[in-house]
DNA sequence: CTGAAAGCGCTAACAG
DNA sequence: CTGTTAGCGCTTTCAG
């Protein structure tokens, strides 16, 4: 007869075969407090000789902790969010917890199934990119939940999230002061929905630069979608209708990589007719043509903060909400040119 | 007092506010069989009111499914990966799964780690990119774990696997040809480790259908990191020791996207001096200067696939492993040009 | 059609 | 230091 379905070996099955209960197992397996040292050597010798693999199920079951978190971004196709999420799950991974990933699209609807899926598995906690997509009581439906929850996006909304982000705000100065100190006077900023937290302040960090340094300097702001597509899109129209701008701030890399293709189209180079700094960093970011100035944000330790704050809030001890903001930096290449 | 803990409410409550048992509010539920009408009517109403969720952990445990499945790849960081994720997890949200993500760098001991991770967790099932990694006796463990498991490339190894691969021979071979009818005649392959599955299989059919169509077409394999800076590397080398080369097949975008920037702090015009062709076509593929000619294959497909195959598998009545291949399609772009 | 009861595999008091 | 026991919340026979 063929062992086609392997039992899989439980706890009774290790503490027989080492002549013990099954509490003095569970005890030896999980470290606590008092067991006879040379008791304990022999059951885990006999658990990793039997192969064992304690059923979390179980575990978690009795424990009420699932050693899982919950991951709810856009979508991992975003090179900014794999590459949180990449930070997510290593920070993660030391921590002895798996990442369930969600791909919300920004839909309400999906979050919301999302949500009640991972609390449905008693998660330690959740990470969202946003929740600005939900309804007020739905926020505070989740904020009450106890479960805990880091946000990637400073909330306008409850201020019981805790939060983790980059200084988006002064993202947005340094892109300012950049085109100011190199000659532009006539700007543009393309940027996403007007709900979106991260890019609300990128542009207003850009705008109030400007306006403090030099207020005859204009600036237009399209709003659009914050991805490639929308990029270009945003791009072919400032070209149609403003034709006399100088420089272009987009409110991530994608948004660049939008512009740089509708300026290919058109004819237009970059820097020569028009100079271009994006946001993020992404790896691309220094590969396209010409290389992206653009301002750096630590993707991978954002998510890493992410991770972190979360472990504390899933301690129990301080449930304190958190809002950490990491720094960012311009990185200068060579999609910006110097006027006059 | 304050409700801090919300105490999730569970089938006894709800049982208890519809005046039934606790099993026939299991039943009414989970829409088994016989339970009049009404009184499932009523229980689901209760249910709704009092916004049920049932514990997945407890169901899990007693009915041995986890509605889990488990991804482990390299890297999500990788645009391939990540493409192929978001394929995996759409499909899984429609079965009803959460996927959890695993990154592996193909390093044997994380991939062990993780394994064991899912195992414990009771997955309903595996994805995972290779076990080439892996040695035999692990990757017959796997096998005989009883945990379906879907490969992202053809294994040369035990053939219990189910696989789902695109057609990564044909892939070559219309490199191949593309570069031949252009007129190249001294083409160079810039692929990564020998033990890659799906990049020896590009490489096999490229390098074949040089030598069937013309044997006195030289063709220089180099070997190296898949990755971007492996692509750099390999191609600096390229430039340095065969000057006459015209044409080159990077094994993938990531590469390709390498061998565009050594060309350009090289000072060498891509097509001008050298044509290049990558495999993926990965989003950027398009943006890159010049747009990039590439061999397409279906990475969101790929996931979904895998997951498929994993629901029949999970399902539990046919066992048997089945090797999905997907197409491929030349997409030219600006990268090849034409000699004479 | 519905109720009672037996666990799923594990942890955590509570005794000894 | 170790054994006994009572569940965690749910599904699932087996009776009624």
């Amino acid at each position: 007869m063929p062992p086609s379905e392997p039992q899989p070996v439980k706890l009774r099955d290790i503490a027989e075969a080492a002549g013990v209960t099954i509490a003095t197992a569970s005890r030896s397996l999980n470290g606590s407090y008092g067991v006879n040292p040379s008791t304990r050597k022999r059951v885990l010798e006999v658990a990793s000789r039997l192969q064992y693999r304690p059923n979390r199920l179980a575990r978690g079951l009795v424990t009420g902790r699932s050693q899982i978190i919950g991951l709810i971004i856009s979508d991992i196709r975003n090179p900014f969010f794999s590459e949180v999420a990449r930070g997510v799950e290593d920070a993660a991974y030391s921590a002895g917890c798996d990442v369930v990933l969600c791909n919300s699209d920004l839909d309400a609807e999906k979050q919301n199934r999302y949500i009640a899926s991972l609390m449905a598995k008693r998660v330690d906690g959740i990470i969202m990119n946003s929740v600005t997509a939900l309804r007020e009581t739905e926020q505070e439906q989740l904020a009450q939940s106890g479960v805990p929850v880091v946000l990637l996006n400073k909330s306008f909304a409850l201020s019981e999230f805790s939060t983790v982000s980059a200084d988006n705000e002064r993202g947005g100065r340094l892109a300012a002061e950049h085109f100011l100190r190199m000659g532009h006077r006539r700007l543009a900023h393309l940027t996403g929905p007007r709900q979106h937290g991260n890019l609300t302040l990128r542009a207003k960090g850009f705008t109030q630069a400007v306006r403090e340094a030099d207020p005859a300097t204009s600036v237009a702001v399209l709003h659009g979608g914050h991805t490639l597509a929308g990029g270009y899109a945003m791009a072919l129209k400032l070209f149609n209708e403003k034709q006399d701008v100088t420089a272009i701030f987009a409110a991530n890399d994608a948004v660049a990589f939008g512009v740089l293709k509708a300026a290919m189209e058109r004819g237009l180079r970059i820097p020569k007719d028009v100079s271009l700094i994006g946001f993020d960093d992404v790896d691309f970011a220094s590969i396209v043509h010409p290389p992206l100035t653009t301002i750096r944000q630590s993707k991978y330790d954002i998510g890493e903060a992410a991770v972190s704050i979360l472990m504390r809030l899933a301690k129990g001890k301080d449930k304190s909400p958190e809002n950490r903001v990491l720094g960012v930096e311009l990185i200068e290449r060579e999609s910006v040119r110097k006027l006059n």
